[in-house]
DNA sequence: TTGAAAGCGCTAACAT
DNA sequence: ATGTTAGCGCTTTCAA
């Protein structure tokens, strides 16, 4: 079971290690039979180059990693619940981490810690990943993006909104997405349209606030204080939401919920309180989860590609890496889509 | 940015390397007064072993490589759905890397290439994983295992259904949770009930098929070929698996569907066919994808722990690896659970 | 175009 | 109880 080494292919093939080495690693100057002879050997010998000997070595790792928040994370183990946006993702780097013969090794980083620095330093002078992929809310985390250049590592960020001039950016137009869909609304002859945010600090809550306002004045519609409330990115406070809504405002006709999961938990809400949707009520969301297909009415919603934003930024991160930092460019904007469903429809007019 | 070696920390302290080793490895023999030198040394310099040095050096890497398949993540991908499956087997085996201070590799794997034993090999000879943590299909492939035998390297199993003494095994008692579950219907009073199959090739269709089998003659009732329609897990396969039964078997009351998935797409077929669930039929579904809960009526299911499970295979993996194999026990099973929700109920008696 | 030799930062025998 | 010395399997100078 010993583990077959350069040795055993330069041995093999006759040649030196340093050639076995300029082949494997495709540099110039080498002779076409000598590369042949030396590919047969690797070919006979089933040789692969050992990752931490190369990482040892060398200046690279091959190693991509994935800080995952850690808080995040256990909410989501302690309820049984699998994390939906992580998993599409994730899907996205891999897919890239194969092509490109980099492997993906997932971290879990407590943005909430106050050690936070030391954890960081720690795990990356423990891994020395060639690169670091950072997803919300650590994407955003000012102490984060210190420790990481402070380390001298390269790295990319999902769902950044701030400095996006720091590591490779990957993002969506949050605040015209919700532009559009609270305009989706309007154009339905919707007037009074509530909406349910999510928690203040994600950015991501922010600008859809920003968007669903900004849609609301452009389109000649007061913003009534009582309209809005917040929830916390959850089903049941998208129930909450709704009850809430009826109560301030009666003549609602519309709801845009800042997530999906609160779209469904408004959709619920709305059934228990005999409100057909998309009758009485219309309602939107953001994200499309799976569960916006399966819900009755299925969701009208914003499609955000996570997985191809995850690939996109393991790409420029990739590419970075290759070049030694050459290019320096701004955020990658992705395209989102409005999928327009069942939950939403033309104001009632009786 | 040169990274702080052992030789720092052990200059520092003024002692030999190989008592700084001793001491962050634990070993015993060491005195008071030097492991506390070396301690302080380690936290002023912000010392942290270089993974790749260890793993080089040593005969553990700290490394558990998830195999995941590649075929079903490549399908995900494309459609742009995440795998709420895998999602959450991460989230458990992410809990228990932290506590064990291992780190988590995922790796694709394409269970139905011609050359996978060389893929494997290849990937085993460059990671060096200390131990192997496979998910469906592959945890029951048997090329996969032998593959890994070859290799010595040790491996969990999640899901697996077939050799159980092979590697450190995690299931749940599908066949008898698709007997419970049909017995719910039964017991509702359902005596012409539906199964929408998985794929053949899952040992988790032809276990769940088994029980519902058991179940339906144990409380003699008659199995009806008709009965019967094989799905794909997918959604779309669950609506067209209603159309086909309503057509086949008109005096169906009661449908199982293998996966939630497919539970959800016979939900909106029978709705489409406007049938009211479950007033004119009773639906089951199999896994508590979090759609379950959000669906109209919120389905009847088996909640599958998933994280558990693969906490739990985490765990007896690095058992093993700290015990050198010692122990060799059978598979661990872990309960599952019935949840009876809104879409199944009573017969109809009128 | 090719090769020899010196590390990379550890662990592991083998002293002491 | 502590230290010395080899490697582990590569990449990287530096020579030839």
């Amino acid at each position: 079971m010993a583990a077959v080494t350069i040795y055993d292919v330069a041995a093999r093939s006759g040649v030196s290690i340093k050639s076995v080495s300029r082949v494997l690693n495709g540099e110039p100057n080498v002779s076409a039979a000598l590369r042949e002879k030396v590919a047969k050997a690797v070919e006979a010998l089933g040789y692969r180059r050992s990752l931490s000997a190369r990482s040892l070595a060398g200046a690279s790792s091959s190693l991509i990693a994935a800080l995952v928040d850690a808080e995040l994370t256990i909410e989501h183990w302690r309820s049984g619940r699998g994390n939906d946006y992580l998993s599409r993702l994730e899907l996205g780097v891999l897919m890239e981490c194969r092509q490109a013969d980099y492997h993906l090794m997932v971290e879990l980083v407590d943005h909430s810690s106050d050690t936070l620095e030391r954890e960081l330093s720690a795990l990356l002078a423990s891994i020395r990943p060639d690169g670091v992929l950072l997803t919300p809310p650590n994407s955003d985390h000012p102490r984060v993006l210190d420790a990481l250049d402070r380390a001298g590592v390269n790295y990319a960020r999902i769902g950044a909104e701030q400095q996006l001039s720091r590591g490779v950016c990957v993002i969506m137009d949050e605040r015209q997405a919700a532009f559009d869909i609270t305009a989706h609304l309007i154009a339905l002859g919707h007037r009074r349209i509530g909406l349910v945010t999510g928690p203040d600090p994600y950015s991501a809550s922010r600008l859809r606030r920003a968007g669903y306002e900004k849609a609301m004045t452009a389109h000649g519609l007061a913003l009534d204080e009582a309209a809005v409330v917040e929830g916390d990115f959850t089903f049941p406070s998208g129930v909450r939401g709704i009850e809430i809504l009826m109560e301030q405002v009666p003549a609602i006709t519309a709801v845009f919920a800042s997530n999906d999961d609160m779209a469904l938990g408004v959709l619920q809400g709305a059934a228990a309180a005999g409100m057909s949707v998309p009758r009485d009520l219309s309602v939107v969301g953001f994200d499309d989860t799976p569960s916006a297909l399966f819900s009755t009415p299925t969701l009208t919603t914003i499609r955000q590609p996570v997985a191809e934003m995850a690939a996109e930024a393991a790409r420029g991160l990739m590419t970075r890496l290759r070049s030694d930092e050459a290019e320096v460019r701004g955020a990658i904007t992705i395209p989102y889509q409005l999928i327009a469903r069942q939950s939403s429809g033309p104001v009632r007019t009786d």
